[in-house]
DNA sequence: CGGTAATTTCAGAAATTCCTGAAATCCGAG
DNA sequence: CTCGGATTTCAGGAATTTCTGAAATTACCG
């Protein structure tokens, strides 16, 4: 590996991760390399700089486009293939979270599913599957909030994020709080809240 | 593997998901197992119904321990350790959450500080410093909004999501929401927000 | 068409992770 | 202290995953 320093940790950290979260750790390095490098690189650039087989870079790179982690480039007159990353990094949070749940959790959501339909023959099942339906729920919970945020912009995305604390502490003010909105008709809605529509929802 | 088909494919497909995730997969089938046993079992219950070593249940029983995610039981007049999971899957959530951002998302924070101390010695560890620094900004406002939501109950937490779909809404309609109580002393704060507070906080 | 450079494929080697049985340790009871 | 059941440890074998080099494929160019 034939780098600076500084990059050197971190796509060495990063590789590391990668391989805890059930990522190829050669595929993590490659996709920190491009992270951080200002310029799109050609398979031949990672080879030189993390010393990996011509056919491994080839490999890892056709598992991140796979993944959809990554922007294919052409340069004029060049025929290689360039990569790089997006250059937000909440969009790369976005595209690594929709994947991982179109391969992980949905299926999941739809093997449970599955399970709570057959006929319980004991107990012992019966019980199992009130238990599966609690996870069944836990997911489901999950993915619909996650269906809702995903769509944000980045910058709004964020926004959500530092309110998040702020609207903890209204909750535990106050549970009636999650009326929120609920019972209003859906024009009203679409017309956009104010202040106003806040106060008066809490107050319902 | 001796359990009823319903079991079985929960545990098979609980296992295979672990190990996606970074978990071996027999840590993951035990965990299934006495997720969905409506007892505590000892270490000899999951060797018959899963058909593993013993030893290789008595290290996937630790394991789990470690990450704190399993119930110690003794029985009266019973030498054995038996095991549970938490009744509460938001419960098992928030641990999962709690015990990987100790044990991967704290270090890669500080191992992302400390390579944006280092001194760049090229426009290319300048550049990448700078993206190393849009990750490390990511990490941290989702460990903070992580950090404010994690102590909530079980029920409020459920309620937090299911709010954040509205929230959403109310986002797009109106940016100026987000200085919500931004500005107020921290004593206001702590003394609780009411809704007289956010429309005073919103007006500002 | 060849020629050439880039890329991909894939069988087997290398590395890593996982699992096991045998032995060691622990611990309460007698 | 000794016995016996429960548990843990750990060296090495098994299984899985990852990586490589050689060969095949692709695609552009003259």
């Amino acid at each position: 590996m034939n780098l600076p320093p500084l990059i050197q940790s971190f796509v060495l950290h990063f590789g590391e991760m990668g391989s805890r979260w059930g990522i190829n750790r050669t595929v993590g390095q490659i996709y920190a390399l491009l992270y951080v490098s200002p310029e799109p690189l050609c398979a031949e650039d990672i080879v030189e700089a993390l010393g990996l087989s011509r056919s491994n870079v080839s490999m890892g790179l056709r598992e991140l486009q796979a993944w959809n982690l990554v922007v294919h480039k052409h340069l004029p007159d060049d025929r290689r293939d360039f990569f790089t990353t997006p250059d937000d990094v909440w969009q790369i949070l976005r595209t690594l979270a929709e994947e991982r749940k179109k391969r992980e959790v949905d299926p999941t959501l739809s093997v449970l599913r599955e399970i709570l339909m057959q006929p319980a023959g004991s107990d012992e099942e019966r019980f199992a599957q009130g238990r599966i339906a609690e996870m069944h729920g836990l997911i489901d919970q999950l993915t619909t909030w996650y269906d809702d945020v995903k769509r944000l912009e980045t910058e709004r995305l964020a926004n959500l994020l530092s309110l998040g604390a702020k609207i903890t502490r209204l909750l535990e003010a106050k549970d009636r709080v999650v009326t929120l909105g609920r019972r209003r008709p859906k024009a009203a809605r679409e017309a956009g809240d104010t202040r106003a529509d806040v106060a008066q929802a809490e107050g319902e």
